[in-house]
DNA sequence: TTGGAAAGTCAACAAGGCTGACGTAAACTC
DNA sequence: GAGTTTACGTCAGCCTTGTTGACTTTCCAA
């Protein structure tokens, strides 16, 4: 269908889709596509003294209103220190905002404030027009097919956490 | 077809599947397979003192031998100081060796020596476990879809890279 | 009331990006 | 043949973002 080869069988028996060579060219693929997929946001950031890593906290406190500390570690998957830093900037800049707990109070819930919603959706625009446009060339059952790909290449916990993030907003 | 929504038309009439709420999973699905993607190799090499830079490098040595540091600083898309440091390293640790050009004295050519591939295919190895797992559960079509999209997310010159050393190895 | 969890912080360090400047050798050009 | 450009290597210094380890404060829950 993409290159004429290996895909007319659905059953088991047709595996010359997974010959070394053609794993390691997904392999380049997947290398060479993830510098696409950051570079429109990382240009936006470098204006703003922002880096990747404050994209990565505003995208998930947008897509996850009122996440704990906690929670949000384990969705980026970095120290409490290294999210930290990240974080203090944020709100010492006025686009994070940091809530005590009502029930627990030793935790915090973070939301994104007006500017950081603002900020967010400047990223995700950006993100999302390369996005859009590659979904769009390549048509609705390739998409389908690059996202069964991706789910099942996540590690277990993080298709979790994928699947629960999907689940309450979508 | 994954989802069972929005894949059952070709043409352009049905974009459903480009709704920003589509989108923003997509793009979390990136940052979570992206993750599990690089994790394999990265547990290796951190008991060797080593860093993704290098398995970088040496995939792409590997990928082209005998190519020059110039066509390499722009497969990597880092500066020449930076893949220096790491280059030095390789060749420092016997796994890269540097050749004078024949016609062009003034190019090197880098290749991997015997330990060079041994330590690649290990690093490949792990990290075509899980491509291979991923592929083998989505199935060809999955997998079809899986490259058309990750292509055409691709920078235009990334892609030329890319597809040059698709053609080369096969 | 005490143990442990959640969070914040300080310090120190490493990997791996970057810029800028400089040097050398070889190739190219006029 | 002189001057310019190209390819490569290197030094110095900076930044972001990750790490570990230690310590404190707060506060829930057994």
């Amino acid at each position: 269908m993409a290159d004429g080869r290996g895909t007319s069988s659905h059953s088991g028996e047709n595996l010359l889709f997974l010959t070394d060579e053609q794993l390691r060219q997904a392999i380049e693929a997947m290398f060479f596509a993830y510098r696409g997929f950051t570079a429109d946001p990382d240009r936006i950031l470098v204006d703003m003294a922002y880096g990747r890593a404050h994209h990565r906290a505003i995208h998930f406190i947008n897509r996850a209103p009122g996440t704990t500390v906690n929670n949000l570690l384990g969705l980026l998957g970095v120290t409490k220190q290294s999210l930290n830093r990240v974080l203090r900037t944020l709100i010492a800049d006025g686009l994070v905002e940091s809530q005590v707990g009502k029930s627990d109070k030793r935790e915090r819930h973070l939301y994104l404030t007006e500017a950081g919603r603002v900020l967010e959706q400047t990223l995700s625009d950006a993100q999302r027009v390369r996005m859009r446009g590659a979904f769009r060339d390549a048509g609705p059952e390739a998409v389908a097919g690059f996202r069964t790909v991706l789910e099942t290449m996540m590690d277990p916990e993080m298709r979790h956490s994928y699947l629960r993030l999907k689940e309450n907003s979508g």
